[in-house]
Formats: C-alpha cells, structure tokens, sequence
DNA sequence: AAAAGAAACGAACGATCGTGCTATTAATTG
DNA sequence: CAATTAATAGCACGATCGTTCGTTTCTTTT
C-alpha cells in the first residue's frame, strides 16, 4: 500500500484520503485525480496527502481498489448469500443494475475502462485484473445455474456473461445520458429475455 | 466553428490541425486533449493552434464532431447504399463492429460517453446528440426492418437498439482489453441470436 | 516524562496548463 | 505590384501539476 503507515491514525488518515479520493474519481474519472484537490477536499497540505502514497500512480491504484471493493461488496457479497443457481445469477444482475442506479456520478470501475483501454501500463493491469475477477464471477454465476439444471445444459456461460456485460455497460450510459427508468427497464427486460431464451 | 478560417490555406490548417487532433483524442481521451501537446504535433505554435478554436473547449466540441463525422461516414453512409430492412440492418452491426476491431486506440466517441456522462455543460450535450442521433439511426433501421416483415411486428424497435448498443460496448471493451477475436465471436453469435428470437 | 518515530506542514522546484497580447509573416484582394 | 487582411509566431501571465526537502507537530514506545 502506501510507504508506511505504521500508526493507527495513519491509517486512518488514508482511508479518509481514499473516501475522499473515491467521491472526486467518481466524478472525474481516475485521471482526473489531483494531489491539490485531494488536499483541499481533506482539509490537509499537499505533501500531507502525497506522503500517503509516494506518487500519484501509486494513489490511482489504490483508488482503484476502494472501487473494487465497494463493488463487490454492493453486488457479489450479498449474492453469494442467495443459493447457487438462478436465484444468486438474478441477484447478482439485479444488484448489478441497483448499482447502476445508486451511483449518481457513475461507477468508477466502468468508467476506468473507457480510460485505460488504450494505455499500457500499471493501471491498466489493475482494470484487467478487476474487470477480469468480476467477469470470472459473472460467468461461475452462470455455470452454477447450469448445473443446477435451470438453464439448459449446452448454455455457453461465457457467452452469457458477455451479453450480460453489455445490458450492464448500456444501462450504466442510458441512465445518465437519457432516461434511467426507461434504461431499467430496457436493462430488466433484455436479461429477462435471454434467460428465457436459455430455460431447459 | 473557429473565430475565423476566410482562407483557403487556413482551413486546410484547420483540417490538418483536427486530423491530429483527433488522434491524440483516440488514445487520450478529449479530455486529455492539450493545445501545448498539438502544437508538438503539427510543427506549430501554441498560439497558432489557439487561434484557430478560440478556447480549449470549442476545440474540444470540434474534435467531438470529426469523431461523430467519422463513424458516420464509415458505418451509417456505406449501410444507407443497402436495402431498407434486415440487410440494413445487418450492414449496421457489421460495421460497427468493424469500426471497433480496426480503431485500435479506441472509438473517441464511445469513450467521450464516459467521460462526460456526469460532467453536464457543453460537452456533455454535443456528446448526447451524438449519442442520441445514432440510437435514432440505429432504432430505425430496426423499424425499417419490422415493416418489411423481416422482424415480427410485436417487435420493439428500441428495445432490440438498447441491447444491439450493449453488444457494441461490450465488444468495445473486450476488444481492447481480452482477446479480440474471441469478444467479436461472441458479439456476432449474441446479434445473431437476438434477431432470431424475433424472425416471424 | 523522555526518547524515538511517524505524520503533517510549508515552501520551493521545474513543467505544463489555457489564454492574452503584440509583432511578423503569409495569403488574398484591389 | 500595393494594400488589406488573415494566419502564425513569440513572449508573458497566473494557475496548477507532481514531487522533493527540511522542519515541526503529533503518536507511540520506552
């Protein structure tokens, strides 16, 4: 993580910084991340804030991370409650779209990709590895509810997932450019029709 | 456009001043567009770039433009010269798809959607009237393609646009960030089956 | 309470940002 | 060719960028 951060407001200290941090990435994109407006929205000094993180690709990546985390936590936990099957696919796509909504200046992690899809480098191995962990999740999703023989055994999961990802992508755009409840449902009824499409 | 552009040789600069323009957007985002930076591209001065937008912005409504300009002619135009209906239609797709696989630093467009969707003023607006005038095209072709009686006429012309745009994202996305031909496969075989699940 | 160490500040750095101004070229018009 | 006007360069401005360094303030440990 950080160069150190050894004492317990240390810590503490970061994780204001990264809150911070998260709310203006949201907004800005993570590009649009800068040590001065990170100080000012914290109330600390410039070098306080950097001295948290050693450089600003280091802050980036850690503000990446928050993302992912609060993602999963919004999303994948409380579907991994729900029993293995069809019930944990539609909630993990319900919570998926509840995301969507719930976040006003739009998710940071969809928003990272349009970012870094064209630039190598350390961030974007984090995107990669991010997005490749909730696709991963996405697709076992799906094979569970295959084997539990709610979708007919010659699905493609991957397939699945794929499509699944891209009523996610356009709800995510249609909510903020035109109208987010037309969007839903629009986003509802496509995941609707491909399960239906998919039934045994 | 610009303040001024009365001669022939200071169109052309502005064409040639755009073209370079429009490339550093691809990679870099509009946003990431800097007037220091295409004066390096184009042998120029900063001022003499300036000169020719006025401001950063009005560059970067410009630049915009070019993006929409550019798809259009390389999508929408070359489908137009097809019948009206399912041929159409599947020239839309297939271009776009197309577009996608040979713009390897990515589709300005696509990206400005992300970079804008929670920034109102006017960027954000040229990027929705973009946006919104190629859903039109795209939903009516699909319409088109009802009336001929190639779809089922229960058929619904923006549902089917809202999800063939999420194929698009998707394939955008994975193009740049997995395996390129594998995400063209599954944005092929998902159009595929969304029209067969309403052919009459 | 004293010593040690981590956290935060303040000032400065070179770079770059967008944007004015004033010349100086170049192109168009008469 | 001369007169006019447009196009470009040069220079400077205030702001902000990420980063470094030395100092001071606060926590933790002894």
């Amino acid at each position: 993580m950080g160069p150190q951060a050894a004492t317990t407001k240390g810590v503490a200290t970061r994780e204001l910084i990264l809150d911070r941090a998260y709310a203006i990435a949201c907004r800005e994109g993570v590009e649009g991340l800068s040590i001065g407006a990170l100080a000012l929205a914290t109330g600390m000094s410039k070098s306080g804030v950097f001295a948290h993180f050693g450089s600003r690709e280091d802050l980036q990546l850690a503000v990446l991370d928050v993302g992912g985390q609060r993602f999963g936590e919004a999303v994948l936990i409380p579907a991994l409650r729900k029993a293995r099957g069809l019930a944990r696919l539609r909630s993990i796509v319900a919570g998926w779209y509840d995301w969507v909504r719930d976040n006003h200046h739009g998710c940071l992690i969809m928003a990272a990709i349009s970012e870094y899809d064209s630039r190598p480098g350390a961030l974007q191995d984090r995107v990669v590895t991010l997005i490749h962990r909730w696709r991963s999740d996405t697709a076992r999703a799906v094979q569970m509810t295959i084997d539990t023989g709610e979708l007919r055994a010659d699905t493609d999961a991957l397939q699945l997932s794929f499509e699944i990802f891209g009523f996610a992508l356009a709800l995510h755009q249609d909510t903020r450019l035109f109208d987010p409840q037309q969007a839903r449902a629009q986003a509802d009824l496509a995941f609707d029709r491909l399960i239906s499409t998919h039934l045994p």
